[in-house]
RNA sequence: GGGCGAGUGGCGGAAUUGGUAUACGCGUUGGACUUAAAAUCCAAUGGUUGAAUAAACCUUGAGGGUUCAAGUCCCUCCUCGCCCACCA
């Protein structure tokens, strides 16, 4: 008998595949498309071992169901390929990332084609290609056009180790995502100009969208909780005391963004100029009654540019299109996509250059920023219980908070400044991590207005108060919110209690209850208040409904060599100008030296040759952004490439995209919220633009669990422990062991601790449906054909079961259907032995079929044995017959007074009543039930019976 | 601290959504085959009492409840995992 041997079909079929392109994909086939695959790999020098196993053949088992059922199956496949590792390894080896990369794919080509997966590699892509990340830069440029790339100067996460910024998504915990071990150091902040994907827009559609994805729960709550959104209100509260500056209100302010209005222009109009800033723009008030002669001269002097002049409380931007259309847009603080696009389109400086440059001029701020100082001085606040509003008894500023110099009276203002040094020193990080420590804060010396009674209360600052989040400054509760409690106590401040709930009285509670304390709203619900209360100070113009997210913008601009280049060329007169489209892709130039270049930048910054250039718009002279994308902008739009891989005029057609998108199954075990929450934000930009139909890239989303070494410890390149697939194959077992194994010993989601004895397990059972299809094979014609009825039964059973396993991505308890099946065939064997028959043929066929995703090599081999000359991985899957699966008696089980005291086997035919009389009459159940009454009888169809007594 | 999820044999894990708990596999034990071993095949395998393939009782993290019937539903508590975390 032919022996099973792993060593000599796989190759064998592996290489059959390919030559008979039996995985490629035809992008305009008229079968029902469906597209899986799991999240693409970095290709290390290490190669893959047994834990990235599981992340493709996931993907490989749906789409060959998929594939044997009719459909175009497409599993694509590619490299996320750049990143640190690399060029690490150029830094200290000299070897170029783009040479070594190659070398590594190299392997992993090896590897992934051992393992059996049924990849499409005609339609393979590698993010370091200048023909992909041509269109990396492209999508960069579509998101720059659309104003939601921008530069803003700001402190951000600076890891040490890599030399580079980092995004808060890749903050885990206080330190780097690639140094995140016990012994590496807190990352720290530095300030520094970067670039920002202006993911925020797409916060609230995402959020909202996020329940209906048919994705695993975990990742989906884990997205949730990073979005972060929390509905409240802001609310005003007066300063009291605060000394008002003279804000004349008959004059205007500006500050000249031109330079082609001389001091002698102003004056002629009555102007005055007040100030001429380093920048060399002017900053200038006029009386009101002059305002219409100064918007005549703004009106015809005015060149692409900007202005911006200061109206009550309006900052008004003015600028002019190339057509000569003169627009004027209202700065509003809370939405400035529109006006950062009027400034890419139309000024000389793109926004944030501009309100650095504002933020930098004593006069401006002065003027401008400081409006608020005013008579009418207020502080606004967020708060999402306005219901406790009465319970305010004092309020905390961010220390940072840009009112804090101006609120602290004489005798606070020393202690103010150390406090303030003292959080500037302490990072944010270590600002959160004293979150159970003492609260520590300083008294202002000021006071405001609790809108709701009207009573002063102290204004403090602190640093458990965060700047970045909300409006930077609280109303504090301390009855009903723990850290205020905490502050409170410390510093003896009041606290008092407006919802009486079943708390105790000096117990902090943020549950709802009913109100006291709070004047007019006393009695009612916390709820129902919390409507009545926005309503009441919303009609007094001093409160307005608004959301809040954690999410920030992605900072997506690293300083480091192998990333894609940010297609932008720096001109000292058009400020930040894109490379124009026919110019892409920006290459990396090669180099010797792969090192940062020690201050914040890349080794592209000592590349002078390729660093000066043309400006695109002027003509003069260039410089390019030395900055590359963070790795993730590739990974975010990959999947629309995989639909229109070899496209060299288009990032993807989209017709074509629109047609095989979405992805109808992703899975993966990591990223679960930076690299998912990219993508979404991609695809929905691209949808928006009208470059693809659906709005969300993923349909389905599995995230399975790790696979981990048998004591527990990850699996890690770093350790060396992984093993490597194709040691096992080398062993013997073969890729179909080593699939088996791990698609069936925990349901997909759950972790797996690496059993040695597992892949021997699989591979005793792969042994066993080769031994009784070689068996059938070799065994005698029986001559007689009659219909055997178990034989058909446990087929059609393991059919019916597998199929509806598979469906439901129960790959284990699928396998154990099979087990079972074949358990079921030597049964069968024993009793009677094996001849060949129409039955017999039939089973092991369709256990060939319905093996095949998990085991394509043995298989495929077996098929062939079993006289087919066509491939078992196309169009074949079989359907069950219900009428097979009748049976003609029924086992019912039987209980008195609840405790299973027999099974009887009745006729499928028999009603309930005569049933219940079988089941009374049995002679266990009649020794139960001896002398007693029964109550209450209970019948289940085709199930029990139970006899209460 | 908050949110989500999970606790079932020696182990990985099943259980049609309230209806025979422990499917399937690993491991272990016995038998067949063999000079012997491996491999393979057959069988047994939750616990306690018991000579027993008799019988009974107990058993799904702990305790309580609903129900004819609870691993499954409700309440209280314990433990573990993941995500978020001074986010107002």
């Amino acid at each position: 008998m032919k022996r099973y041997n792993p060593k000599e079909i796989e190759p064998k079929w592996q290489k059959k595949w390919e030559d008979d392109k039996t995985y490629i994909v035809d992008f305009n086939s008229e079968k029902p498309k469906y597209v899986a695959f799991g999240m693409f790999n970095y290709p290390s020098g290490a190669g893959i071992h047994v834990g990235h196993v599981r992340n493709f053949t996931i993907p490989d088992v749906i789409t060959r169901v998929k594939r044997q059922q009719g459909h175009e199956s497409y599993q694509p496949v590619g490299w996320d390929s750049f990143g640190l590792p690399a060029e690490n390894y150029a830094i200290k080896t000299g070897v170029a990332p783009q040479v070594s990369i190659k070398q590594a794919i190299e392997k992993y080509h090896e590897q992934y084609r051992a393992m059996g997966w049924a990849m499409d590699w005609t339609k393979e892509i590698d993010t370091t290609e200048p023909e992909y990340y041509r269109w990396t830069q492209w999508c960069f440029s579509k998101l720059f056009e659309n104003g939601l790339a921008y530069q803003q100067e700001s402190p951000q996460w600076w890891c040490d180790q890599c030399k580079t910024v980092l995004a808060d998504e890749q903050v885990i915990a206080g330190k780097c995502w690639r140094h995140d071990g016990a012994d590496d150091p807190m990352i720290t902040k530095k300030n520094l100009k970067q670039w920002f994907f202006k993911i925020t827009e797409f916060a609230d559609e995402m959020l909202d969208a996020t329940d209906d994805l048919d994705w695993t729960q975990s990742v989906k709550s884990s997205q949730k909780s990073w979005i972060g959104r929390s509905v409240g209100v802001e609310i005003e509260f007066a300063i009291v005391n605060s000394s008002s500056r003279n804000k004349s209100q008959e004059a205007r302010s500006y500050v000249m963004g031109q330079k082609n209005i001389s001091k002698e222009d102003i004056e002629e109009i009555g102007g005055k100029v007040e100030k001429v800033t380093e920048t060399g723009h002017l900053c200038v008030t006029f009386p009101q009654e002059f305002v219409e002669k100064f918007e005549e001269l703004i009106t015809s002097k005015i060149e692409p540019g900007f202005w911006n002049e200061y109206i009550g409380d309006d900052i008004v931007f003015i600028f002019k299109s190339k057509e000569g259309e003169v627009i004027r847009q209202v700065w509003d603080p809370t939405n400035e996509s529109e006006l950062v696009a009027l400034c890419n389109n139309y000024a000389d400086a793109s926004f944030t250059d501009i309100r650095s440059m504002l933020a930098g001029n004593d006069w401006y701020k002065d003027r401008i920023m400081n409006q608020d100082q005013g008579e009418n001085a207020f502080i606004k606040v967020f708060t999402t219980r306005p219901d406790t509003l009465f319970g305010a008894t004092f309020m905390v500023l961010a220390p940072e908070h840009p009112m804090v110099d101006s609120l602290a009276i004489e005798s606070q203002k020393a202690e103010i400044k150390t406090y303030k040094e003292a959080t500037v020193r302490k990072s944010e990080v270590q600002r959160q991590q004293d979150a159970d420590k003492e609260k520590t804060g300083v008294f202002t010396g000021s006071y405001a207005i609790n809108p709701a009674n009207n009573e002063q209360i102290p204004i403090w600052i602190a640093d458990y108060v965060l700047m970045g989040y909300g409006t930077g400054a609280i109303m504090a509760v301390p009855a009903h919110d723990e850290r205020d409690n905490d502050f409170a106590k410390k510093f003896n401040l009041p606290i008092l209690r407006v919802v009486q709930n079943d708390a105790s009285d000096d117990e902090c509670s943020h549950d709802e209850g009913v109100m006291i304390n709070s004047g007019e709203y006393n009695s009612m619900n916390s709820d129902q208040m919390r409507e009545k209360i926005v309503d009441d100070l919303a009609a007094r113009g001093v409160a307005q409904e608004k959301v809040n997210y954690k999410m920030r913008d992605w900072l997506i601009s690293r300083q480091r060599y192998w990333g894609a280049p940010i297609p932008i060329i720096h001109c000292e007169k058009d400020g930040p100008v894109l490379v124009p489209e026919v110019e892409l892709p920006v290459v990396l130039p090669e180099i010797e030296d792969y090192r940062p270049t020690g201050g914040n930048t890349s080794a592209l910054a000592g590349v002078e040759s390729w660093v000066n250039t043309k400006c695109p718009k002027c003509g003069g002279l260039g410089r390019r952004e030395t900055d590359t994308m963070d790795g993730y902008v590739c990974s975010s739009w990959y999947f629309l490439r995989y639909m229109d891989p070899t496209n060299n005029q288009k990032a993807w057609d989209e017709k074509q995209a629109s047609k095989w998108m979405p992805v109808d199954c992703y899975n993966g075990g990591d990223h679960a919220t930076a690299h998912l929450l990219y993508a979404r934000f991609f695809n929905r930009f691209f949808h928006k633009l009208g470059y693809i139909e659906t709005k969300e890239p993923f349909k389905k989303m599995i995230f399975h669990g790790k696979i981990k070494a048998g004591d527990g410890s990850a699996f890690s390149k770093s350790k060396g422990n992984g093993v490597d697939p194709l040691q096992i194959i080398e062993q013997g077992y073969g890729a179909d062991a080593i699939r088996l194994y791990q698609m069936f010993s925990a349901p997909l989601e759950l972790d797996i601790l690496w059993d040695e004895q597992g892949i021997p397990g699989a591979f005793r059972y792969l042994s066993r449906v080769w031994t009784i299809t070689q068996e059938y094979i070799e065994a005698n014609e029986s001559g007689v054909d009659i219909n055997n009825s178990n034989l058909l039964k446990a087929t059609h059973v393991a059919i019916k079961k597998v199929s509806e396993e598979l469906n439901g991505d129960r790959f284990n308890t699928a396998i154990a259907g099979l087990m079972e099946f074949t358990n079921a065939l030597y049964k069968e064997k024993t009793a009677n032995g094996i001849q060949k028959s129409k039955d017999w043929q039939f089973a092991l066929e369709c256990l060939v079929q319905l093996l095949a995703p998990f085991a394509p090599h043995i298989t495929e081999e077996l098929w062939q044995d079993l006289g087919h000359t066509d491939t078992v991985h196309v169009d074949h899957w079989p359907i069950h017959d219900e009428k097979y699966l009748i049976s003609e008696t029924v086992k019912i089980v039987v209980q008195v007074n609840g405790k299973v005291r027999t099974a009887i086997e009745v006729s499928a035919e028999n009603n309930e009543a005569q049933i219940i009389e079988q089941a009374k009459q049995n002679t266990k159940v009649a020794e139960y039930i001896a002398d007693n009454q029964i109550k209450k009888t209970i019948y289940v169809p085709n199930k029990l019976v139970n006899l209460v007594i």
